[in-house]
DNA sequence: TTGTAATAACTAATGTTATTAGTTATTATA
DNA sequence: TATAATAACTAATAACATTAGTTATTACAA
């Protein structure tokens, strides 16, 4: 019998990230993951329930991941400036990690808290770019989903190559951006 | 052995849709959708080449229907009120079919000629709406990315309960279909 | 209407994947 | 050092998709 191979949930998780990234989301497999790792498939079980843990798992590391990110570009920026860099690391993460990004938008599990909460820091960082513009409280919270609606559908249009027009693509991100920023109601 | 059923290829695609609509796109198989037509699993292979086929017939399928949906809503409308319509239709369709919608995003084939050609068609309207408006025929591919992306953006969180804030949904669409629409680009 | 061909239903079997149960050898710990 | 814990393994099971072949139901031609 082999010797332990060192192997814990965090070597599991890393491993699926780059297997998700490199061949896609639905290419994640118990046996192959088993294979990556040099282990027995039903040696997965020791360190993970099974592949909806690991599915789940995957999600809420995306998030977390996904708010490292964000909350990095939006440092000492405001306004506009926020929003932009804010925009762009979201986008950024997602070609970066195609398979992971997906992941947090495939939990087995959308209720579950912990992804409930990372999902709600990522919201977080977008309030706060957000709320340095003279709007309606009310008014930032429906704009924060506004945004986060144009970097979701974004990203996940041009995951599946459903932006093909010969035309920048990011250039429309940035158009999309500014404007949305330009129509903000700003109160006078 | 049984009388003939009677099945097609639409009957098994009308059940798919059936099924994924109510207990949602992952729980799709042979085996359910069989039982649900009275035959067993083999025989689907009979009218169907296999689950992968089905998925992508769905997609196409799909995304025919979301184009019948929003053209019948932006008839005899333009500018701001086509541009809601149809926005709304979309979102309503989302709701209606969230089974359906879903497969339009996860077709096994995202290169397939006919599949690429009803997303060409629901971009088509898209265009047609937006080309109202006085923009730089550049600008107005731009800005229907922008439409599209805050589209499939904000109906694909709300799929996955994304929107947790005590605030309403259809509010929060309207104003961020309105501070687009505001902030678009328009010439001098 | 009848006989034949086509085909949609079935059963049996196979392959793939996830998972469970139990064994064994490797580590951790007292 | 001995024992307990546990991570590796193998074997087996269950579920699902699919293939291959059989049989009975229809369609079609004469």
């Amino acid at each position: 019998m082999a010797p332990r191979a060192g192997i814990d949930v965090d070597t599991i998780l890393q491993k699926a990230v780059e297997i998700i990234d490199r061949d896609g989301y639905e290419d994640l497999s118990i046996g192959k993951l088993a294979g990556a790792l040099s282990i027995r498939p039903p040696s997965l079980y020791n360190h993970i329930g099974g592949l909806s843990e690991l599915k789940q798992r995957l999600a809420v590391f995306g998030c977390g991941k996904l708010y490292e990110q964000m909350i990095g570009a939006a440092v000492g920026l405001s306004g506009d400036e926020a929003v932009y860099a804010l925009s762009l690391e979201y986008v950024y993460f997602a070609r970066q990690h195609p398979g992971l990004y997906e992941a947090t938008f495939r939990a087995p599990d959308l209720h579950a808290p912990d992804l409930r909460e990372a999902q709600e820091k990522v919201v977080q960082i977008v309030v706060q770019v957000l709320a340095v513009y003279k709007l309606d409280e009310e008014t930032i919270l429906h704009m924060v989903r506004g945004l986060r609606s144009m970097l979701h559908g974004f990203t996940s249009i041009e995951q599946t190559g459903g932006f093909g027009l010969p035309l920048n693509l990011d250039e429309s991100f940035h158009m999309m951006i500014k404007t949305f920023l330009k129509g903000l109601p700003i109160k006078k």
